[in-house]
DNA sequence: GGGGTGACCCAGT
DNA sequence: TACTGGGCCACCC
């Protein structure tokens, strides 16, 4: 797998993420790992920062439940208009993460 | 090729 | 809860 096609799979794979529903850098890159062999959360981090746009990047969050660096109001708006469980300014991970395979 | 950096993560303190 | 240290891997000098 190239690294472009890694990029196209975290992308899908974010997109796939139902509204008010969350996951962190760490479980995408754990989700993609059976199939891409690599699996790196800082990885997942710079893919979202360089190629995020276009897709829900606001459902992407750390594993402390924190919303990316200079993106914090934005993603919060987003994520409190989806219905996402929110404690102040990071998400309530226990209640609104998510895996691929809940949603097949 | 070598070294610094980052939308990260985990275990310890 | 916050901070630290070590590990991680692609990108950019």
């Amino acid at each position: 797998m190239t690294p472009d096609e890694y990029v196209e799979a975290v992308l899908t794979l974010v997109e796939r993420i139902p509204p008010g529903r969350v996951m962190s850098y760490g479980a995408v890159a754990d989700a993609l790992a059976e199939r891409s062999g690599r699996a790196s959360a800082r990885l997942v981090g710079s893919i979202m920062a360089r190629h995020g746009g276009g897709v829900p990047w606001h459902r992407v969050v750390n594993a402390a439940g924190r919303l990316p660096p200079g993106h914090e109001r934005q993603a919060r708006a987003r994520l409190r208009a989806e219905g996402c469980p929110l404690r102040g300014e990071r998400v309530d991970l226990a209640r609104a993460a998510w895996t691929p395979d809940e949603g097949m």
